[in-house]
DNA sequence: TTGTAGGCGTTATCAG
DNA sequence: CTGATAACGCCTACAA
């Protein structure tokens, strides 16, 4: 292993003249700045990050917490992440929070305290992680996509219930009134919020409310769950005309479990869905969802998390990034008869 | 920020005692250790890693490098590393590695040179890499999935030669002759030995090679390139009767370009894709596939790699786990005049 | 502008 | 069985 006294030695300067030049803290000499660099050059020198942490007290690592990757949620934002990390001389540490228990207070505390990561991207937060709040102006922390509401911990979303809300009342403008949603069973603000967006969309249409077309789907949004769900929906008296899925897998069950009822979508029944995950274009009917900026968002909370990190005093504490919903070919005008306007 | 020294005092100890009995080396009396012990409990001590992994000269952190996570694949693999890793003590590191340039030497060898990490699990390594043959016995890696041929570097994956053999075997033996493949133009092993398998089975049952037969996707094996590609082979004079395609995605592609060309998945057309991602069974026909073990792919790469690390004697370098051929409702038996049995 | 030296928090070697 | 102390490699006062 070669060293900084390595380098200095073969430079003919001192080490704290090779720190120097290797931190660019200026105040070297033009020439001796060159013999340094040739120095590196030629031995290869790496610093020691151990020893260069060790002394600075950071560790140059950021924390990313993320229920798993098989969600393509997820994988879209990693790499916002990461380019970003990467850029400002961070390496991004991934650690896997199984989906139930979304979050693991002990684990946190202790990779901090241990020095282990210098800030924290939290990808999946339960809304109730109240204990989050306990680490305010302690640890550096994101929270992304998913926030604990009213706790003073920087988060950046799109506005999941506006999102919602929008698409809802799309349906309603395409003439259903009777609109069923299937959300999720899990503790995710996002879940909650698109929910009320729901809501909002019914009350401001004056649509009453109806127990009855709220369908609860499994915590991880699985396919098999959007189909049964989907499918007590349908084999209500009144079936719905339309219905909402909080997420895209959701809707995709959702078509299959109206395809086994021999309804055709969008004609018989609309769908929409929530996230634009690569498959909602992948099979028609095409699908109508909301587009969030996954890499932006990932990328805007490296660079907010950077920010506190810096303790920079603008740094912001609540992030809204424009959504988009998409109309494509799940979702129609409502027909009276079925089968009214089918190619 | 609570040290090793405040632990001691706090225990009536010297540093050294707490060390012993936090590293578990013995030769310290049990009443002393419960001392110790109820020391670091109550004053929340975690020991700093960068003085640690300093003094140690290691870094407890393992490198993953990965083109992106949007492939479900490497999303299932993951898992199984971050979970092994974990229970060793160690922590994952994630790089992205743009799917283009698999590989960056520099980043590798400067990652291990700062003592960032003790190890490296790579998942997707073109076959011409042969630069990490200069890295044997001085960097622990362990290549999953992808690897270079005839390279002293571990390596752990199915064997997707035999695994396309026996698939398009298959085929063969349900009457088809004229089996189209869309591989993909990327320097991956993987593509290679896939192909080689199509052609030993080929060869196997005295089925001449067609070039025409071989239509390439894109590297990143997207759905549009796959349906670009079926397209290709479809409108060919003497089309297929199969394809077997080297990706679960071009496979999705392929059967959407069937069905824009009026062909029905399996009677007019049989495919067959590879992987076993998701959604293979999410939409009929359900896919034809082969399946690998993906976690147990990631878990036993870092059980090789620690093996490794350990400088292990019997560590193993060529590992192959089972594959399995998944018969589902892409393929069916050949048949003469189209729609022959169809329902 | 450059060099010397002390210390970051641990572990490990050596005495006791 | 326990304690004092010298590294580990780097950064940064402070001095020159």
């Amino acid at each position: 292993m070669v060293k900084i006294e390595d380098v200095a030695r073969a430079a003919g300067v001192s080490v704290a003249t090779v720190s120097r030049v290797l931190n660019e803290q200026g105040g070297v000499l033009p020439q001796t700045q060159d013999k340094v660099r040739k120095a590196v050059e030629e031995l290869h020198y790496e610093p020691n990050l151990s020893a260069r942490n060790l002394r600075k007290n950071e560790s140059r690592i950021i924390l990313i917490l993320a229920p798993n990757f098989s969600n393509p949620y997820y994988s879209k934002v990693l790499p916002g992440i990461c380019d970003v990390s990467r850029n400002l001389g961070y390496s991004t540490l991934i650690y896997n929070t199984y989906d139930s228990n979304a979050l693991d207070e002990s684990l946190v505390v202790s990779l901090f305290e241990k020095n282990r990561a210098d800030g924290m991207i939290t990808l999946a937060v339960n809304r109730d992680d109240r204990w989050l709040a306990k680490y305010t102006g302690k640890y550096s922390i994101v929270q992304c996509s998913e926030y604990v509401e009213d706790i003073e911990l920087p988060h950046i979303s799109v506005d999941n219930r506006l999102a919602a809300r929008e698409l809802v009342s799309h349906l309603i403008a395409q003439g259903h009134s009777r609109i069923g949603i299937i959300t999720s069973a899990n503790r995710y603000l996002s879940s909650t919020n698109r929910l009320r967006g729901y809501f909002d969309a019914l009350e401001e249409a004056g649509l009453g409310e109806d127990e009855t077309l709220i369908a609860y789907a499994s915590a991880d949004y699985s396919f098999v769950s959007g189909k049964q769900a989907a499918r007590e929906l349908l084999s209500l008296p009144e079936p719905p005309s339309a219905i909402f899925c909080v997420s895209d897998i959701l809707a995709l069950g959702a078509i299959a479990a109206a395809g086994k009822l021999g309804l055709q979508v969008p004609w018989d029944l609309s769908i929409a869905g929530f996230d634009d995950v690569d498959y909602t274009t992948m099979f028609h009917p095409y699908m109508t969802t909301v587009a969030a900026p996954c890499y932006e968002l990932g990328r805007r909370s490296m660079l907010l998390l950077y920010d506190h990190i810096l303790q920079k005093p603008g740094a912001q504490q609540e992030v809204y990034l424009p959504h988009q919903v998409v109309l494509r070919e799940t979702t129609a005008q409502r027909t009276q008869g079925r089968m009214a306007d089918k190619p």
